[in-house]
DNA sequence: GCAATCACG
DNA sequence: ACGTACGTGATTGCT
């Protein structure tokens, strides 16, 4: 077996200085040092590690001063503007995370970190390790790209920092048509304007390449001149010296005096605590995690442990008689913090151990679940005036609901708290932790076998107990700046009461929803699974011949080799990604005419999606009572929606005939029906609303088809004389308005060409001006203050507005017209939820089970169905008061199908 | 663990 | 010149 060639990473520091400082957005700490660069460098580094498990890294950087390149050539990077000093300052901070990583930093005046790159690069292929080497060059440009060969590969990062690529020899060449050697020739042509490299006057990326192709190198251009005809030849007689001075300042430089030192450069242990300091500092706490060596991401042995915070907490085990004179210390208390510990894998039915209480902070108790501590728990967790304090409540209330206690006086959730705080934000606990204590939270340990790791008692609630008292700290943090944020709100409601008055009150709502859930007829389910795997194996067959031979179809790739160079099927208009040609189905409608196979391979998709998705997987999660619970998700979106996994029955098919037929099997109990209200074109109503555009307005009022009506306005015709396909484009310029509609996008939806899109956007925003007023307006309020709002005061921070970032802060502008719009709408359903659910909270013939963005759904009493079906629709209609009527269509039967 | 795809509003 | 509509979650393939 032959040995594995070890990985050397070249990082180019300054360039990835420069490309972080212009892709992230102005990150400070809290003393106000701008830091986005040294995040944006120290997240690469982390990545880099973690992808490539280097066996030797070393960093360069260039040094102040004038290279040898000024002294050849006075305007060399003289077009270039000098980047602010807000970058500058931050190199020294960059260089200190190098050092705390015990990385060697090797720089040479003179010389650009290029350079001593190419220089070390060339020293690892002539003399490896016994192994081999592979050289892995960090950047944030493609000036190295010269430097690749079967050894050396260049990484480097596209839009952001998210999305990088590795470049070997296939892919330069596929993105260049030029081998790596010859990128110096096709600089020495056409020049590198960001390094103000003349090239040749007048010749392109095109000639360029053709020249290169037909003659190798910028000498041999020279040498075959004569065979060159007309303007181009004139052109390159005329700047033959600048040519060549262009190529020699476009080359690498492969002899500069620094040494590979192979022992120095390997990667060690660094000074974890150092560097935990050092990151802490720069406040990066989600990047502590991150190192390697932490129990997030374990290297060899978990060497690093911080126990620190636990010890600090006195957590007392308490029970039996001792437990009186706690219950009166809780009882005098109006605030409580919990935590339950919870054992075992059952989703289905969440058991708990014993619940932490903290009642002020460095003081908690630990009750273990027991027959008798029993009429203690109750007590403190079913008494409303007592306010609990907790993490994801409406998972502890669904917990103690199984032990038979009732959780009452839901005072602050924590997971909902960070929620209304920054809802674009992924939220996890330990996060919060770090970021608002600075504590490191170190994940449970699953128990090993055969008393490996087991904890004592005493341990296990001390960790229970801490949990509690971070729950205290984490709730006065943010109570305070939601007060501080809700203060300064112009809108009709703030911050404070969407937190109060909707999502707490919410919680009990869906974890009612979530109690009851939806009956599942899985024999409905099992017959069309049936059928359909029939249908799976003849399009199977169906594919396999068309294609020649057997593949899996499942496999994007294998089929893009199939459709685009088995079956040679013509590619201009593919769409490619990362790993090449795209098979999705807006790619296949394109290339629907030119083979049999694609319509095949289309319901092929279709079929297997539903099966695989909803046939195959639901019926495995239903209860004894056949009924399948889902989890609505209170803190995952941006906007303000929710969201519903596990399964996911917000996304049930509905739109094909099959996934009509699969909603036939959601059906309501015997004796019970289903009762569905759903608003009308409530994103567009929120719109008219919100622009306050008169001509919108009015057509709400009339009650007519919205976009026929759009349609009628935007073709100038009647609205009779409105065809379907005119209704269709209405339709898209009206979803457009929704999402932060571009000319592109609009485009693609409507499959009408760009300039045609830009003259149907412009018709629209001139028939609806208000519209148009509306949309700049809430871009220039994000642009000023980095945030918008919905109307009731729910905030989504957008801080890319202002990043120098063209995509990124376009990108971030589409969000902020967006989220009040899909906010409000998704703020009106929530306070309909919880109307309803007044109304019938005490009424046993009546449950709310489901929630699809703009659709409710509650299952009744047969006797009871018509009566509720007209109330709820009632109480939607008036949940919120806007310039429009708000229409909610009501719908009652025996399964969703139905409905 | 990520990319690609596709189900929904 | 960039490379795009907004918001989600689940499955499959692949490294």
């Amino acid at each position: 077996m032959g040995k594995k060639a070890k990985k050397l990473v070249l990082i180019d520091g300054n360039a990835i200085i420069h490309r972080s400082f212009h892709a992230m957005p102005p990150l400070t700490t809290k003393k106000g040092e701008l830091v986005n660069a040294v995040y944006g460098f120290t997240t690469t580094l982390l990545n880099v590690i973690s992808k490539f498990r280097p066996d030797y890294i070393i960093a360069t950087f260039d040094l102040a001063g004038p290279t040898f390149r000024h002294i050849e050539y006075k305007d060399y990077k003289a077009t270039r503007t000098k980047a602010p000093d807000e970058l500058y300052l931050q190199i020294p901070r960059v260089k200190e995370i190098v050092r705390a990583f015990n990385i060697p930093i090797l720089e040479k005046e003179g010389f650009e970190a290029d350079d001593v790159i190419g220089t070390v690069v060339k020293q690892a292929e002539k003399n490896p390790p016994p192994d081999g080497i592979e050289n892995i060059i960090v950047t944030g440009d493609l000036d190295t790209l010269q430097l690749v060969s079967d050894q050396t590969f260049v990484y480097t990062m596209r839009r952001g920092l998210t999305d990088s690529v590795l470049y070997d020899e296939d892919s330069v060449f596929e993105r260049y048509g030029l081998k790596p050697e010859q990128l110096i020739d096709f600089k020495g042509l056409r020049g590198d304007p960001s390094d103000n490299i003349l090239g040749v006057k007048g010749i392109g990326e095109k000639t360029a390449c053709e020249l290169l192709k037909k003659y190798g190198s910028l000498e041999s251009i020279y040498k075959n001149l004569g065979e060159i005809k007309g303007a181009t030849k004139e052109k390159l007689e005329r700047d033959k010296m600048q040519a060549i001075q262009s190529k020699q300042l476009a080359t690498i430089k492969l002899d500069v005096p620094v040494k590979l030192d192979f022992d120095a450069a390997k990667t060690h242990d660094f000074d974890r605590e150092k560097l935990i300091e050092l990151l802490r500092n720069l406040e990066f706490f989600s990047l502590i995690k991150r190192l390697p060596g932490t129990d997030s991401n374990p290297r060899e042995k978990n060497e690093f442990r911080n126990d620190k915070a636990i010890k600090k907490s006195t957590c007392e085990i308490v029970e039996g008689k001792k437990l009186e004179k706690i219950a009166k210390e809780i009882a005098e208390k109006k605030e409580i913090a919990i935590r339950i510990k919870t054992i075992g894998e059952n989703i289905l039915k969440k058991e708990a151990q014993g619940i932490a209480f903290s009642v002020v902070s460095g003081k908690s108790y630990y009750v273990p679940i027991s027959r008798e501590n029993m009429p203690f728990l109750r007590e403190i967790l079913e008494d409303s005036k007592i306010k609990k304090i907790g993490y994801d409540l409406k998972g502890d209330l669904e917990t103690l609901k199984n032990h038979g206690i009732n959780l009452r006086g839901l005072g602050a959730d924590v997971l909902l708290a960070a929620y209304v705080l920054n809802p674009g934000s992924k939220i996890e606990l330990s996060n919060l932790v770090l970021e608002e204590l600075g504590e490191e939270i170190i994940e449970e340990k699953k128990k090993g076998q055969l008393g490996l790791e087991i904890e004592s008692a005493q341990e296990a609630a001390q960790k229970v107990c801490q949990m509690a008292e971070y729950f205290l700290a984490l709730e006065k943090i943010y109570r305070e700046k939601i007060e501080a944020i809700a203060k300064n709100q112009k809108t009709e409601g703030n911050l404070k009461k969407v937190f109060e008055n909707l999502e707490m009150p919410l919680i009990k709502v869906l974890a009612g929803m979530e109690t009851w859930g939806i009956k599942l007829n899985t024999v409905i389910f099992r017959g069309i699974a049936e059928k359909i795997n029939k249908r799976i194996k003849n399009l199977e067959k169906a594919i396999y011949e068309l294609a020649g031979k057997d593949f899996n179809i499942n496999s994007s790739r294998q089929l893009a080799d199939i459709l685009f160079v088995d079956l040679g099927i013509s590619n201009a208009d593919i769409k490619k990604g990362k790993t090449g040609y795209s098979t999705a189905s807006a790619e296949l409608q394109k290339i629907k005419d030119k083979h049999k196979i694609v319509e095949k391979i289309e319901e092929y998709r279709e079929i297997f999606k539903l099966k695989s998705t909803y046939l195959d997987a639901l019926p495995l999660l239903v209860d004894e009572h056949s009924r399948i619970h889902t989890s609505f998700n209170q803190a995952v979106t941006a906007t303000g929606r929710l969201s519903s996994s596990e399964p996911n029955l917000q996304n049930i098919p509905i739109r094909t005939d099959i996934g009509q037929l699969l909603r036939t099997a959601f059906e309501a109990e015997e004796g019970w029906k289903l009762v569905a209200a759903d608003y009308s074109q409530i994103d567009l109503r929120v719109v008219a609303h919100m622009s306050e555009d008169k001509k919108m307005i009015e057509l709400f009022h009339g009650g007519v088809d919205i976009h026929r009506a759009t349609a009628a306005e935007v073709y100038k015709v009647s609205l009779s004389q409105v065809t379907e396909k005119m209704r269709r484009s209405a339709k898209a310029l009206n979803f457009g308005v929704i999402y932060g509609m571009s000319v592109f996008g609009f485009s693609q939806a409507a499959n009408i060409n760009r300039d045609e899109a830009k003259k149907f956007i412009d018709e629209y925003f001139n028939r609806f001006p208000g519209v148009a007023d509306y949309i700049r307006k809430t871009k220039e309020f994000a642009k000023k203050n980095q945030y918008v709002e919905t109307e009731i005061g729910r905030r989504r921070i957008l801080p890319e507005i202002n990043s120098p970032n063209f995509m990124v802060a376009n990108a971030a502008e589409r969000m902020a017209i967006n989220m009040p719009i899909q906010g409000l709408s998704a703020d009106i359903v929530k306070i309909a939820m919880l109307k309803i659910y007044e109304e019938y909270e005490n009424n046993p013939d009546v449950r709310m089970i489901l929630q699809i963005h703009d659709e409710i759904i509650l299952e009744t009493k047969e006797k009871v169905a018509g009566a509720v079906a007209k109330k709820v629709k009632d109480i939607m209609e008036s949940a919120y008061n806007l310039r429009v009527p708000l229409l909610v269509d009501v719908k009652i039967g025996d399964n969703w199908g139905e409905i």
